[in-house]
Formats: structure tokens, C-alpha cells, sequence
DNA sequence: TCTAATTTGTGCGTATGTATG
DNA sequence: GCATACATACGCACAAATTAG
């Protein structure tokens, strides 16, 4: 068993190493309290080091209460609690007011010694490419959030396997991960599947769609739901002229699409449930009193959060599917 | 191989000689991510120049990301994209949707070359110090928002003084710095005053203000209003059971506060502008389509984000009082 | 534990050329 | 021509961190 590692053409000091390395052999189960580590001088000929620099690391560790001497005889380890100071890089798509909710949940979870640096990729492979390679091998731990990006194997696996999270949307190149993963196609086919007796007054089911940005999920979920129900249904990418038309239920994405919406219901003089039916994708506070409530149907970006944490501060290795919700209102 | 050429016959500074020469050799791959540069004494005797003169340099490169240092170890490459020619720390309190304007209205009007970090203090000025004292000299300029932190400028002055910029508050204490802040006393009082018609309605009004988070120029700016006018008012932390109270128009700054408001006006069947008034703080999407739309008073944090952007670029020194609008809607 | 060598980081003083008004 | 500011360059001294012997 190689308790210390040390590699003398990187910018870490060679005492912060050995360190570091013991740190990890306790946090692995390698070494166990009473169990005695190497002597300063087999170290320093193992790894061709002075004498003085593991003394410098092994005065940390006994300062920390981690380890403790005895004059002849050698060191021990006396705590197995390193309370290692833990970094974390959080590749986020972009900053937008969902991501609010997640990253307070996600930091309220976490230890108070683990630091949360935040980045954005906005969608661009390079910028992608350029945080993971800049960065690997400087963080405990790499949360990401690979929104549509493909194409991005090569760059997630430059980190160290079992350092990396990956958030939101789980493409199946990417499935050998540990993840807190959305499954849009069941979120919204089950979302919808709650509230198809309201959605059968309508004629038609029209889904606002931008395919850049969002998960195609959200397409299959909302398509396979008009099949199994036997409903008629369309995909735009934009609202257009005739829109809100009468008659006809609408999945609005985005906030800007809602609001177009309503302020075309309202030069209609469209009631809704009456003339016309909305559901909206995402929760956010003020959709409860908009008119009499926006139905929404929404990832729990609060769960989302706190399972994270939880997943990574047990390192575990599992695919967590979060949950989503609908937000039955008078829309609909 | 030799990393370096300093020609002393031609006009191009020696220091930027270094630069370059260094910029070339990671283009042409000599140097790569992790690589040891040579000491500042080494190039210095080889070259017979100043330590000084290689250290400006180096100062260059570490400023733009490109390289890092260790104490009493050495330089090392931390980037190999040298098209980078300037790194912005962008220190914001928190994450919250309001921040999204912001941040893409100053991304958007950057230049491509230049990277921008973004970190949160949460408020909390131990983590503001680490922050900075961790970053100190890392960055080409430091855009700081400190929020309603005070004894912050012990902090703030560690780094040179003409890479600070400070956003949205400006105290007494950093009145030297270039800014984009936010007059909240003076926002308040004109926006208030473009309706005072309509809030002399009213038999009082009354502020949700909560002291912690909020700045204390828009209470300032509410007290003035009211006196000017004769307006009978008041100040609470919080909404009460008996709010929304027939007869009265409320400022309210919190949007949990705005929907607790919205709510208690249904249960009690009041009308907005026929029961109460209701004005709300900081635009978002949808409030222009709650009820028949919420007058609001905000910041504009597209423009703030536009001034920063070419502030920065141009390293003005001004301190620029950002716009404020009131987005006048059928609430009160 | 002590000494020594090497490294970066910082501050101060000085000198020179160049651009600006 | 003169005064001033700024960028460039050099030299020295000392502090703090790293590593070796």
C-alpha cells in the first residue's frame, strides 16, 4: 500500500502533498487510529524528499490533532476526522432565475467547509472545453450541468472518474455517472396524465418548443401523452399571430412566450379554462397569483439541490432521478 | 530550449518582450498546463536584465489567467489560451434572478478576450474577505458589489486601487472608487413622486422594509416623499394580519411579501386602486401581467450592466449613477 | 532543531525616454 | 522651449514560503 504520493514538477509544495495524501489514505479507510505511519526517514528515501519536509507535514497533521508522536517509537494516527477543506466546481448552462433555488439548496445542505465555485459553459462547446481543462485536478469535486451539449465525453473524462457529478439532463453517453437527473419525458407525460380530464375539453393541445435550448424530452413527454389520450396537437417554435386561439390548450417553456400569451388573451377578451387553457414549464413564486394561478409543471430545483449535496458529500455513486411536480391552478 | 529572446536594439519593451516570447512558446506547445517556468533570477542572469523587468511580465500573464505563482516555489502555466487579455473578478452578494440582466447585459457588451469569474459573499464578510484576500493580484480588475456590508475596506484597499469598481451601493467608506451605483433615496422619492396623484388616494402608506438585506436609501427616499406631500405613513418589517388594510397604499420590497399581499387582497375581496394600492420593488417578466399589471419601481439592470461593461473597458474613473424607472401599471 | 539556499512578494529610490499640453 | 505625467527599466533590501542538508 503507496500511502504518499508526490510528484516534484507540480505547483503544490511537496509537504502539502504528503498532506494531502494522508488525508486521503484516512478518508479511504487505508490507515485506521493507532495505526503507525512510515518514519520520517523511510519516506525520505522512498521518495527522495528532505527529512525537514515530512516534518513540516507530519507537524500539520499533529497540530490538527490528527496524528501524535511518541519519542523513539514513531507516529500514530490519533483522529480519523481529517475535515478536509473540500472544493467543489458547479458547471452551470447560464445564470437565470431557476438556478436560484438550486444553488441555495445545494449549498444549504453542504458542509460549511466545503467552498462552491460556480461557472457558466452558456451552451458553447469551447468555453466548455476550456473550464473543464483548466481546471481539472484543482477541485475535490465537479458538478455538472451539461444542458444540451454533446459531443462532451472527451472533456468529462479528463477529470478523475469518481469526482464527477453530472445535473439535469443525462444523455446517455453520459450514463456511467452518478447523477441528480430530470426525466422530462415522464415529467411531463405524467404532469399532463394528472390533469387530462381538463385538457379533454379542448380541441387542440399546442406545445411552444424552441429546440436550441430545451430537452427534447419535453417533446416525447407532451407527444406520447396526445397519442395515448387520443388528443390533437401541434409544435411551434414561436407563438404566433393567431395564437392564444380559441378552444385550444397551450404548454408555454418560457416566461417571455407567457407573457406574450396573456397579453394576447387579454386584447381577445379570452377567459381561461373558458376560451383557452395554459400550463407553464418551471415554477416560480409569482406564477400563483397570476390571474387566478398559472398551472405549472415544474422540476423540484429545491430537491434537486439537496440530493446533490447529499450525493456528493456520501460520494455515492448512484443516478437519482428528482422529482417534478404539477401546480394544479385555475389555467387549465 | 530557450523560452525566451529579449533583443535591447528594438523599440518593443523588453518586458513585453517576455510576454511574447512566452505567449509563442505555449502556442507552439513548448510549454504546456502544469510546466515550471524559470525563476525570475534565472531569466534575469541569462538576459542581463532587471528583476524587475521580468516580473512586470509575469505580473502581465498572471493577471490574464495564463500563469499562476507559488511562493517559494515558482511560476507554473495555469492556461494555454493566450488570446485571454484580461480576467475580471465579479463579486456579487447573491444569486437571484435579478442578477441575470445584469450579468448577461455585461457579458454581452465585454469584449470576447475577456473572462469574467463570478463569486457570491452571501453577505457574510468573513467569506468576502476570503475571497478577495484569496485573489488578490489574480485578476485585471475586480468589480465588487458590496451590498449593505460595511468595514469592507481593509479588504478592498489590499488590491490597487484603480482595478476596483464598485456596483449598486456605493457607502461613504468607498466613495473614492469608480462606481455604477444605485441613489436609492433619490429613485424612491422621484419615483414616487411621478404618482403622487394617485397615492394622495390614499389615507396612508405604509413600507414593508426589512433592515438587513435592503438599502437604507429607500426607506430615506419613502420618508422624504411622505413628509413633502404630508402623507400620513408607516414602516413595518413585515406584513401583518391585518394587511392588506382598506384605504392604504404599500411599497413592498420582498416579491414573497408581494405575493402574501396578493393573496390577502383576494380573501377580503379588495380591488386594486378601488381598496388598496400596491407598488412593488424591482421589475420582473411577469409582473406586468399580474392582476392588471404591478407598478413597480426598479433598477435598470440591463443598463447597469451596459455602464460597467464599458466602464471597465475604458477605465473610466467615474462614478455613474445608474437609472432607475417607474413602470407605472393599474395597481395603485 | 538549526542553517542555508532558492523562490516569490513588496516597497522604495532612481533614471530615462516619450507623449502631452 | 518648458513642465508634467507616464511607461519602462534598473537596483537594493527585506519578508515569507519552500526545500535541502
Amino acid at each position: 500500500m503507496n500511502l504518499v504520493k508526490i510528484n516534484k514538477n507540480i505547483s503544490v509544495p511537496k509537504y502539502k502533498q504528503i498532506v494531502n495524501s494522508l488525508e486521503h489514505a484516512i478518508l479511504k479507510g487505508h490507515l485506521k487510529k493507532g495505526n503507525q505511519l512510515p518514519s520520517l526517514n523511510v519516506i525520505k528515501k522512498k521518495h527522495n524528499v528532505s527529512r525537514d519536509t515530512v516534518l513540516m507535514a507530519f507537524n500539520e497533521l499533529k497540530t490538527r490533532g490528527i496524528i501524535h508522536s511518541v519519542v523513539g517509537k514513531g507516529y500514530y494516527i490519533s483522529s480519523e476526522d481529517v475535515a478536509i477543506s473540500q472544493k467543489i466546481l458547479l458547471l452551470f448552462d447560464e445564470l437565470n432565475a431557476f438556478k436560484e433555488d438550486l444553488y441555495n439548496a445545494f449549498l444549504d445542505n453542504l458542509d460549511d467547509n466545503i467552498k462552491v465555485d460556480i461557472y457558466f459553459h452558456h451552451f458553447n462547446p469551447k468555453v466548455f472545453h476550456q473550464i473543464i481543462s483548466e481546471n481539472v485536478g484543482n477541485y475535490t469535486f465537479y458538478v455538472i450541468m451539461p444542458a444540451n451539449l454533446k459531443d462532451i465525453n472527451d472533456d468529462i473524462s479528463l477529470i478523475q472518474k469518481d469526482k464527477v457529478f453530472i445535473l439535469d439532463q443525462l444523455h446517455k453517453q453520459l450514463n456511467t455517472y452518478p447523477a441528480v437527473y430530470q426525466n422530462f419525458e415522464k415529467d411531463v407525460f405524467n404532469g399532463l396524465s394528472k390533469i387530462k380530464d381538463k385538457l379533454l375539453n379542448y380541441n387542440n393541445f399546442k406545445l411552444i418548443f424552441s429546440s436550441k435550448k430545451q430537452p427534447k424530452g419535453i417533446l416525447n413527454g407532451f407527444i406520447n401523452f396526445n397519442k395515448s389520450q387520443n388528443i390533437s396537437y401541434q409544435i411551434s417554435e414561436e407563438l404566433s399571430k393567431e395564437d392564444p386561439e380559441k378552444g385550444t390548450a397551450y404548454l408555454v417553456l418560457e416566461d417571455t412566450h407567457l407573457i406574450q400569451f396573456i397579453k394576447g388573451m387579454k386584447e381577445k377578451n379570452f377567459k381561461l379554462i373558458n376560451d383557452v387553457g395554459l400550463i407553464s414549464y418551471n415554477e416560480s413564486l409569482l406564477k400563483e397569483v397570476i390571474i387566478d394561478g398559472i398551472t405549472t409543471i415544474s422540476t423540484d430545483f429545491k430537491s434537486m439541490g439537496e440530493q446533490l449535496a447529499n450525493m456528493v458529500m456520501n460520494q455515492s455513486q448512484e443516478q437519482i432521478e428528482n422529482e417534478s411536480r404539477i401546480n394544479i391552478r385555475k389555467s387549465v
